[in-house]
DNA sequence: GTGAAAGCGCTAACAT
DNA sequence: ATGTTAGCGCTTTCAC
């Protein structure tokens, strides 16, 4: 522990070389024969070396390393941006590392600050809210965003079409045959929340169905407020057949509550959720769920800031993903006494 | 994206003072008259100065980061662990930065290089292999492991008394009546996995239960891994009427697995966890489980760093932490045909 | 091919 | 109370 790490220097003084000929073995740039060379490269091998990347950097080269800040990044859909992230970025050769910010714990004022000092770009998984924007817009290294949801801001960011993946969701309940569809929000402060709830009211509103606003809870993307408004939901003297919840968190309260109630998924209670989480799969019923590849658009923001580095821009500003819905146990046609089927479990089957 | 961030020397140059001015006001060392020192500091504010830690760190100082490396920073441990150390090292003016490693992509040589460049202490999240330990080992700035199996090592590490937390679950159904209690185990070659299966058999037989080896099914502390365990426990032909899984993850995948075979929880089936993940008490019937204080590991972990910072070893190497057993909604009494209840239940009552 | 000089942003140590 | 010098580990630029 009181090892100092080996340094250029050291390396190059037991090879006999000066340091700039050491750097250069060591970043593969020409201008070195074989021989010494791979000398170089055996004698930092066996002191251990490791190049200090932020001394790289502050010598104005670039440091290979890739920042990430989070809000919170054990929720589903971060983590699994972060996977995807880690791993295309040390497939090129670089490293990543994570600036969690923690709820309650004030962080620095510009949360991109410290990243930028040590970082060649900054992937931001952040709410994408004002309050963060602004120091992201002017960081000194290229930023790109990876959300949830997407403002049609003129910002590198990458997203998925939350409006046709709600409207899958819920046209996979219609075409099953559910009438009372319930909607549990996301946090409306959220693009991605507006945007699957509007995709929830335009398909309820082209397919005629009841728009009733009593169907319709507010939640904010965890399990414990999916799990309240699902209670909310349950209770009601109507009761909806099939609930779709803004995010599989949600979702998977909206199971619990069921489980709770000894309402049977999916055969009193349909269930749809948003974004294919390892953990939505993993539950009994697993849910149907609407996908978006969360560890394709890491590694996408990735190759995207990479680009960025060398001077590209992206082409244009959003990147969208696609989302495609994943159907398994949760959902089912009604069947309780309530539902009447007729025609519209019909067209279910031959969709299916 | 092209601002360059403002240096020192911009805010030195601007309240016309020396860098080293400027410095001291900075960072609340003493030699700076009030006046020039406010001056200063408004200055910093307006042209959005952050120091560079890692230009701090180069020249020999502290760079007042904390760096924490870890194998799978979503799994609800290591989160929780992360959130209580970022909480804490905020709260002492440091920064925390995450490495994480992922699994199927090869890390650094050293696990620990990138972030003993940058930060002043690194925690380590890691399975206590001898893969790691070397390199923590041997490291330049102050390393502790924070890890769920702490093998007696002489190597600052935090863990939590895994052998009597198992106790402490199984002894828990023993008093419920239980007699035939399944176990499934944790990645064998963790300690902490190993503890906890001792625990299990100790109690087994001091409480002169059945030992039956058919009663304990590998797992992996995954929830796959849980649920393909107790399928097979479910599927014997004297099934056990519980199930101590070694951990939170592995017992969600119990309750999934009975839920898909119809086996009701708790009335037909018992089920503890391990770690009191935020999960287990999400699903329902929430699980009980044998609670260990993450948050707390990670916060304490934090403070010893920084207290071996500043010069102080551990007084011990090993800080165990205790565990308590969480009773919730998935363990009862037996009730099944299967089940003699006699005095054991009685006993349980008046445990509980 | 190889090396010397200068400097990135900052702070100890030593001035004044 | 304030400034100067030197140097952390590295790379750029410009020699040879």
């Amino acid at each position: 522990m009181k090892n100092r790490l080996p340094t250029l220097a050291e390396v190059a003084d037991v090879a006999g070389v000066s340091r700039m000929t050491a750097s250069r073995a060591l970043n593969n740039q020409p201008g070195v024969s074989r021989a010494v060379r791979e000398e170089i490269l055996r004698i930092a091998a066996k002191l251990g070396y490791t190049v200090n990347r932020t001394a790289q950097k502050l010598s104005g080269g670039k440091s290979r390393i890739i920042g990430l800040v989070a809000i919170r990044m054990q929720n589903p859909f971060t983590a699994e941006v972060i996977t995807g992230a880690v791993r295309t970025a040390r497939t090129a050769g670089y490293e990543m590392l994570v600036y969690s910010l923690v709820e309650g714990v004030e962080p620095q004022p510009s949360v991109t600050h410290l990243l930028e000092h040590i970082a060649d770009g900054v992937i931001a998984v952040l709410p994408y809210s004002g309050r963060y924007l602004k120091s992201l817009a002017a960081a000194s290294v290229p930023v790109i965003t990876v959300e949830d949801g997407i403002e049609p801001l003129d910002f590198p960011s990458i997203g998925c079409d939350n409006y046709r993946g709600a409207r899958a969701a819920v046209e996979h309940l219609a075409d099953l045959g559910h009438r009372r569809i319930g909607f549990i929000t996301g946090h409306e402060s959220l693009s991605s929340a507006r945007e699957r709830r509007r995709g929830y009211l335009d398909v309820l509103s082209e397919r005629r169905l009841p728009r009733d606003d009593s169907l319709i809870a507010e939640g904010d993307y965890t399990q414990r407020g999916g799990f309240d408004a699902a209670r909310k939901l349950l209770s009601l003297s109507r009761r909806p057949t099939a609930i779709f919840a803004a995010n599989d968190d949600a979702a998977m309260g909206v199971l619990s509550a069921a489980q709770k109630l000894q309402v049977r998924v999916p055969e009193e209670l349909s269930i749809v959720g948003f974004d294919d989480s390892p953990q939505a799969a993993q539950v009994h019923p697993a849910i149907t769920t609407v996908r978006q590849p969360m560890q394709e658009m890491g590694g996408s923001a990735v190759n995207m800031l990479l680009a960025m580095m060398a001077g590209i821009e992206p082409a244009s500003p959003v990147t969208t993903f696609p989302t495609e819905l994943v159907v398994r146990g949760s959902t089912a046609p009604p069947s309780g006494p309530p539902a009447k089927r007729s025609k519209s479990s019909r067209a279910a089957r031959t969709e299916r």
